[in-house]
DNA sequence: ATGGCCTTTATCAAAGGA
């Protein structure tokens, strides 16, 4: 099973190059976020037409998250429960045996705005969430536009955005925390190369020069990291005409979605494994 | 990196993103 996650900044704008995206990479499941496109006006019939199911979550100019997949979702969530949150980002669904929690994290704007105590608030909430959902779920997988940088190797200069939201330590001490209830962080799972990052800034020819973050992230329960057999990030999508400023992640998973879980037989990993 | 761009909504710029 091949599970992504992309920002992709306007779907109205970006809807071309998803559809380009969904044909060449045939993902079991694709999960979007700021598509910025109220429910009615998703374009349902578009992806459809490229063999894919919709569920989506949106509103009016901001935010917005959706779930398109080959084969129906089921229990499907909005929402973090208990949170009164007007902003729409967070949208799941059930595929087989996997729980997929699709998230946009607030981006805080600065660690002096009030959208950052926001931001802090919402991780907060996430994490009771998903303490409740690992209890309930042996194969979940939270993934999306996490805005947190998690460790210096995920920044292009740590010097620089020391302080900084998206790298402030207690973002990452938030991201850390939500790790410890029992995810990992498929990125690092296998050997990546130096300087990976998933967002780039439009200003300052940044993608030309690398100055990027890692931001977006796929965490996976432990039950279903043993069965993760890579995880990269799809660069090629930042060159295109008009790029979203966020790059895809892509996970491959074996056994996960389509049956009951197996037995505990040793899974052969693809791609270089850490260690 | 002083900022530099892109998207949306609604004007004759402003807000938000990261």
């Amino acid at each position: 099973m091949k599970i992504a996650t992309w920002n992709v900044n306007s779907l109205k704008v970006r809807l071309p190059q998803v559809l380009d995206w969904l044909a060449a990479n045939q993902p079991d499941v694709l999960c979007l976020q700021e598509t910025k496109l109220q429910d009615e006006n998703f374009p349902l019939s578009e992806i459809a037409a490229a063999g894919y199911q919709t569920i989506c979550c949106g509103q009016k100019t901001y935010n917005g998250v959706a779930l398109l997949s080959k084969q129906p979702g089921c229990e499907i969530i909005s929402g973090i429960p208990g949170l009164d949150d007007p902003q729409k980002r967070v949208v799941g669904a059930i595929y087989g045996d996997l729980r997929v929690v699709c998230i946009y994290v607030p981006n805080g704007e600065h660690v002096t705005s009030g959208k950052y105590q926001y931001k802090l608030k919402w991780l907060a909430a996430l994490r009771e969430w998903v303490c409740d959902m690992l209890g309930k779920h042996q194969k979940l997988v939270l993934l999306g536009d996490f805005n947190i940088a998690p460790e210096e190797r995920d920044v292009h200069d740590a010097k620089l955005w020391e302080g900084q939201v998206l790298f402030s330590l207690p973002e990452r001490e938030a991201f850390r925390e939500i790790l410890e209830l029992g995810l990992v962080d498929s990125f690092r799972l296998f050997e990546q190369p130096e300087k990976s990052y998933t967002w780039w800034d439009y200003r300052m020819m940044a993608f030309r020069r690398n100055l990027g973050l890692r931001i977006d992230h796929i965490l996976l329960s432990s039950q279903l990291a043993k069965e993760c057999t890579s995880c990269v990030i799809d660069k090629a999508t930042r060159k295109l005409d008009r790029p979203s400023d966020h790059a895809p992640v892509v996970v491959e998973l074996q056994n996960a979605g389509t049956s009951p879980p197996h037995g505990s037989s040793e899974i052969p990993l693809i791609t270089k494994p850490r260690d």
